[in-house]
DNA sequence: ATTACTAGACCTCGAGTAA
DNA sequence: TTTACTCGAGGTCTAGTAA
């Protein structure tokens, strides 16, 4: 059960900061900018609480209203379909980072025939093993949530007698301008971190090591450019 | 009288395309998008039709649907409040663009001593004469867009006897890497080209020629610039 | 001044159905 | 198949009011 009045409701509340901090208001002042009655901006309130879409702290004269987990994932959603619409024909994605030792997932992807075999069919090339991992600079972390309406190259999960591999998205990107790809694995912890396969060793050939920081530019290519250009 | 409803279906008609042309859309396949009735669906056209959110063309057996003026308005607010909220710390804008031979105004800046001295207090160093010119790639032109809405360094205007220079304003930026200070003056005729200054000469740093493509990050904010709005 | 309950007015929805 | 009307059920609103 999802009201669809709440998302109003949440981006006023979010226009007037409830996004990073408890803002004080009263459903009076609340039902002024919503245009509705006081009784019915508190209705809105108790029941955006019970769903787990604010948090509020009650006092005796005043209450104190933050937007919590899920209202953030409903803003962020409706955010994603505006930059749909307006921003459509965006093409890459800029962000900063840096280098750190490989923790993330993406290691597998390099080593395995039923990856590798996609790799070259799909991206036109064999990865040395390993990733280069980067963790995104945290002013930057709303730049990757723009990632998850994109499909980006698919690379398709398997499964072997013993266990079975997940999928995983795959974009071209730049890495302090040299040409590499990110691999998204579909099930994955990290979600500030990227990693980077390629044809060849990262860090040699930029000379990086961990700590460094990098610029990152993620492709988003909707363009008909990398499918099928026989 | 304005429906909070009809900013959704809006906004998923923007999403199959309904904000460039006509697009075919059975008042049933449109309930199944919205999660409604089929007659629901219906109301919400003809409504909406009425109040000019959207135009229709109706056939016998299929109508074609097209997001009208006051439809465009209302959608492009709601993105702007997105924008408000998401995109709020913002710190710079990425580009891409191609070296060029000098054509801007910008070359007066360096040699000017009512400028320079500006440069040594406001940017802490001394240009040297002439500027670095780039055409901006018409990809990124939106993006260029938003340099309107800062106000970056300010370089005031001012007047001699013989005639009067007008102001500019700077923003510290990156071209491949490299600082570099890029200037727009108040009065371009150039939209689509970035002139950087900077203590180097850039071209023989970078290496650059004409018709080299660069990657530019100009940075919005030097930290705490306060956001009040229109 | 607050928040929030109750009760009834009002509106919105969808099944049925016509064209 | 379409679009779109009517109308009754049920959901949502606000006035009144308590705490």
């Amino acid at each position: 059960m999802m009201k669809e009045r709440w998302i109003k409701v949440l981006k006023e509340l979010a226009l007037i900061g409830a996004m990073d901090s408890y803002v004080t208001i009263s459903s009076r002042a609340l039902s002024k900018i919503l245009g509705c009655s006081q009784q019915t901006a508190s209705r809105y309130l108790i029941e955006m609480e019970r769903m787990g879409c604010i948090d509020r702290k009650l006092g005796i004269r005043k209450q104190r209203v933050r937007i919590g987990e899920k209202g953030r994932e409903l803003l962020q959603r409706e955010y994603l379909d505006y930059k749909k619409i307006f921003d459509a024909r965006r093409r890459d994605i800029f962000l900063k980072g840096k280098v750190i030792s490989g923790l993330g997932e993406g290691k597998y992807y390099t080593t395995i025939d039923g990856y590798t075999e996609q790799f070259r069919k799909k991206l036109r090339f064999t990865p040395v093993p390993g990733t280069l991992n980067v963790r995104v600079n945290k002013d930057y972390l709303d730049r990757l949530m723009e990632l998850k309406g994109y499909e980006g190259i698919r690379i398709e999960g398997f499964s072997t007698e013993d266990r079975s591999f997940g999928g995983a998205r795959c974009f071209h990107a730049e890495i302090n301008n040299l040409d590499a790809v990110v691999i998204i694995p579909d099930r994955t912890h990290y979600m500030d971190i990227l990693e980077f396969i390629s044809p060849f060793r990262l860090r040699d050939r930029l000379n990086l090591k961990d700590g460094d920081h990098v610029d990152v530019i993620i492709h988003l290519g909707d363009g008909d450019e990398e499918s099928g250009d026989s």
